[in-house]
DNA sequence: GCAAAACCGACCCGATCGCTAGGATTTGTG
DNA sequence: CACAAATCCTAGCGATCGGGTCGGTTTTGC
């Protein structure tokens, strides 16, 4: 399995959160019930994505969380991310910040064999992530579980 | 991490395997020692290449193994999938006979949001690995400690 | 017969995953 | 003010897996 439900379940939420029509913050627990998932859980998944800046979230009763920007402007690498760590395909791997991949089993000059497999490998899954938008998954996805017709109007 | 060493050490077997001129099989221990890595575990791993037939051993005294076919042969969609088992980004994905990719969340026409996220990712995936043999990583590769002068462009 | 190898299975330790529990804080509402 | 709804925080728990070791058994060439 290349991701954890981690990335699964904060994906959902994600999109849940996505789907909202107005301002108001929503609860984790109505996201919990809609998506069916464990609310406890939950909160563990979405302080990750709050610490990321990828959502705000308002204290106290009738708080929530929405989204911090808009859904077009987040990319699932962003959430992906937030929630499993840096994306990498092998343990020696290290992504520099100017985005240069290196593998510590390499010499200074001889490249690790596999280091042609791997790159290839992330630049497939990088550019996946990176290419999709929490909008396009709004726009695409249905309800996740047709128990709940809530928050199926938006898409009409 | 997207995958774990066992398709590291593996690959790396591979292509010393790979690497060898003539027909006359290895021992393990030859390639545990050229790559610096732990022969018992290795032992489990050539174990799993063996069985999806993509390395021959034979036993007994100058024993060891090969490749079972040409390495121009080999994906590396198989050697990993040999280690690591059927590749799929998520739990909830599995990979019918025909090649469909189908979520256990979906109901019969509602989609699950977070589809079309993973079937790219995994489109991603596959299409590196599918894409690249076994030759392409022998002709690529230095030993990972002696070093030929390699052409580090045209990764991606 | 001996040594080199492939084979096989059991075990071990630490990390992570998925999840629960129990609280504490904040804040709107009656 | 009291209360309830919500976020927040920390700790723990069972299970699985990853990475590796160990000890032994076969098979085979010399």
């Amino acid at each position: 399995m290349l991701f954890s439900t981690k990335a699964e379940y904060g994906v959902r939420l994600m999109v849940e959160l996505g789907r909202q029509p107005g301002s108001a913050p929503v609860s984790l627990g109505a996201v919990a019930s809609a998506e069916n998932l464990p609310l406890s859980y939950l909160e563990h998944l979405v302080a990750m994505l709050r610490n990321a800046k990828l959502v705000d979230s308002t204290r106290g009763a009738h708080g929530g969380y929405r989204l911090a920007r808009d859904a077009a402007d987040i990319t699932m690498q962003e959430v992906v991310e937030a929630l499993e760590g840096q994306i990498a395909p092998m343990e020696c791997f290290h992504e520099t910040p100017e985005g240069r991949v290196l593998c510590s089993h390499e010499s200074d000059d001889g490249a690790c064999a596999t280091k042609l497999l791997w790159t290839r490998v992330q630049g497939g899954v990088t550019r996946a992530l990176a290419g999709t938008t929490l909008q396009e998954l709004v726009e695409f996805g249905g309800a996740g579980d047709p128990s709940s017709p809530t928050a199926l109007e938006s898409l009409a």
